[in-house]
DNA sequence: GAAGATTGATTCTTCAATCTTG
DNA sequence: CAAGATTGAAGAATCAATCTTC
């Protein structure tokens, strides 16, 4: 729907052509390559993109170690679903959770010796797919570019955020 | 994981850190962007993202009917996805699906008026989204950039597909 | 028997409710 | 009672199996 026939307000900016074009590329990436690093991950590795996403933020850790709240804003993810990723991780034997005595009332995942091997025998197989379902159509200016893009439209995300309908 | 301290195989490419700026900020975004989206649709229309997009797919057709393995095309999903969706939609009110009679063994969704009604009431505030959720941010080179970028990376896609571990 | 499509089972995500601790 | 986290139920995506038509 472009033209507003039923409404009649004239009062919309519909997107012009250059947006439009970026627009409906931009959509069609959303819906492929997640699937697509998604697939990959599963073929090569037996687990989820998200799950490799966890245990490779606990691994940049010193301590392998990291609390939920933190692993949650790593990954981009709810605490909700992060938290029923890592009882499948546990259930895997990848990771363990400790309740965290100290600070009180919060838990932390650390990443298992088994977790760890894991993953230094897929990260060399996830890095090939990234550089050929992402890296390999793109050259250097390119790869700036989406760098820059992908910041500014995740930082006004972050901006916008809530309550974008006053509802 | 960036150097493979148990495995010692040296002949791993890791992105260098140009590439890697570039994964950590688009993988960020392929988290973040489709939850914003699915909310923003979800509170203003009651409809996934998804959703949407198999109507306003609908209503760019002359007869506001498609075939399923068009539809699957358009919204770069799987048949079983789609037709589970229809269903949905069908039990809105918002599509009916018939049988082609002509073509034997294939179906069509066409969108009902008040599925069109219901596009028209919302696509207004879908642009809106998009313009300061996506647009926003960035100026004319950048928004004719991701056009460009994004469309590489989606034929990269396209291209390389299936079997790639060879199993 | 192969293409087009649907269905059911399983898995994952989301949402709301709950638990725990300071 | 608020922040951090978990849980269970409901909704949606994926996979494999099935159905239909040529």
């Amino acid at each position: 729907v472009r033209s507003a026939a039923g409404g009649g307000d004239g009062r919309v900016r519909w997107l012009n052509p250059k947006e439009l074009a970026a627009w409906i590329e931009l959509r069609r990436l959303l819906l492929v390559l997640p699937t697509a690093l998604d697939a990959q991950m599963l073929r090569q590795a037996g687990m989820s993109f998200f799950e490799y996403q966890i245990m490779s933020s606990l691994s940049e850790k010193a301590d392998r170690t990291q609390r939920m709240s933190e692993l949650a804003e790593a990954t981009s993810s709810s605490l909700s679903r992060l938290s029923h990723a890592v009882t499948r991780l546990e259930d895997k034997g990848f990771v363990i959770r400790r309740r965290c005595a100290g600070v009180g009332r919060s838990s932390v995942a650390i990443l298992t010796y088994k977790g760890h091997r894991k993953l230094v025998a897929v990260a060399p197989g996830h890095v090939e797919s990234v550089r050929s379902l992402v890296m390999s159509g793109l050259n250097q200016d390119q790869i700036d570019s989406l760098a820059t893009i992908a910041r500014r439209i995740a930082e006004q995300l972050a901006g916008d955020d809530v309550g974008t309908d006053g509802a």
